[in-house]
DNA sequence: CTTAGGG
DNA sequence: CCCTAAG
């Protein structure tokens, strides 16, 4: 996972990333943005670009020390990763779309644009627990997170709060985690600095996003060996299609998250056969539902293992299910199937829980608020893929054969 | 309209 | 994921 290929150039590693950045602004000829606008955007993009490199590092910071440290590697620290990780994930995912939204149509869609932006960072917001929301007022979605997500807010509040100081002196991280955790901050700066939707904002955030594209492609190309994207090509078809095709890309960088849950459940499968303890969990739920089957398990596994289940997966091999990706584009029925990634997994879990199995329309509203895709029907198939994967059989009692 | 079940 | 039947 940390692959640390620029270990010692802490330092010198900043500046590249400004200047780059930097570098980014001063050619995004190759989008068909007007001069005009780089000019205007470029001054205040520069500033923007420290305040990324700060937070940037601060977060990776936070995430290091825990991943790295295993000796204080207590679940709060794995949830913290693992959120955000997955906010990590979320965030590119979205950005991802909106980057190619703004390509095809990068004249209107501002607001939307926009929108998702916050939707987006929003999502990630509650995902690592809701630190500040002051920044936008449209934090329509309270998160319910119960446990987890609770656990995981100091510590990434610490994270952030000492990310200048320790910014410069511990950041040993690879570029790529790097970009990608710029890319995230970069939206959250640009939209906590700019509220309204200002044409500077969203130019700094597209290119930010072209940037990290780049970058992404980098990665996957070393990963999968599959050479989707450049930064240029994204004009050529703008199209849904396109789009759809586009978002393939970054089903290769979510598997990672599919990954978790497979290993996850692999583990579950293998470490406890029964559903029966539950008791590192304390689940907020309703008793009247926590009458539940198979599900607490699935709870109590999900932070521990798909961490290790990540590292393992991640270091030894990248990849077995680059099919998902191509027999969907090639069906049109089956659209994408978006992975589920473990902390979805565990909102589910959660929100079933509280809810009740069955109020999918529910959790749907409450917990996948900031999910677009994830119907209610989604969550109810996966909730019942996750039974069967548990091998829990259905009438009669929960799996306790 | 939402849920459950099957493809 | 999609579709359909049933509440």
């Amino acid at each position: 996972m940390n692959e640390v290929k620029e270990d010692e150039l802490s330092v010198s590693t900043l500046e590249d990333e400004t200047i780059e950045v930097e570098h980014l602004f001063a050619e995004p000829k190759t989008e068909h943005v007007s001069v005009d606008g780089v000019l205007s955007f470029g001054d205040a993009s520069l500033g923007k670009c420290l305040h990324i490199e700060d937070f940037s590092c601060g977060f990776e910071y936070g995430l290091t020390n825990n991943g790295g440290l295993d000796s204080n590697t207590t679940q709060e620290g794995e949830d913290l990763q693992l959120d955000v990780l997955d906010g990590l994930l979320d965030e590119i995912d979205e950005v991802d779309d909106l980057d190619a939204t703004n390509g095809l149509s990068n004249a209107c869609e501002c607001e939307d644009f926009l929108l998702d932006i916050e939707f987006a960072e929003n999502a990630t917001k509650l995902d690592l627990g809701r630190s500040k929301e002051s920044c936008l007022g449209n934090s329509s979605s309270e998160s319910q997170s119960p446990g987890l997500s609770g656990s995981s807010n100091g510590a990434v509040g610490i994270s952030e709060s000492s990310s200048v100081t320790i910014l410069e002196s511990e950041c040993k991280n690879d570029a790529l985690n790097k970009t990608a955790t710029c890319k995230l901050h970069g939206i959250l700066v640009s939209k906590c600095g700019c509220r309204p939707p200002d044409e500077d904002s969203i130019h700094a955030t597209s290119l930010e996003l072209t940037k990290l594209d780049d970058l992404n492609s980098d990665k996957n190309l070393l990963a999968c060996g599959i050479s989707s994207a450049g930064g240029e090509k994204r004009l050529r078809k703008p199209t849904r299609r396109y789009i759809e095709e586009f978002s393939d890309k970054k089903l290769e960088y979510m598997k990672r998250g599919e990954k978790y849950s497979a290993g996850m459940r692999r583990r579950a499968l293998t470490v406890i056969p029964e559903e029966k303890s539950l008791g590192g969990i304390s689940v907020p739920a309703v008793s009247q539902f926590r009458a539940r089957l198979g599900r607490p398990k699935k709870q109590k596994q999900v932070p521990i293992s798909e961490i290790e289940s990540d590292k393992e997966l991640v270091s030894s091999e990248s990849e077995d299910d680059g099919v998902t990706k191509k027999i969907s584009k090639k069906h049109d029925r089956r659209k994408h199937q978006r992975m589920w990634n473990p902390s979805e997994v565990i909102k589910l879990v959660d929100g079933i829980s509280e809810y009740g199995v069955g109020r999918w329309t529910d959790i749907k509203r409450l917990l996948f608020s900031t999910s677009a895709y994830r119907t209610p029907i989604d969550l109810r198939d996966k909730w019942r893929n996750l039974l069967r994967a548990s091998g829990a059989q259905k009438p009669t009692k929960k799996g306790s054969s």
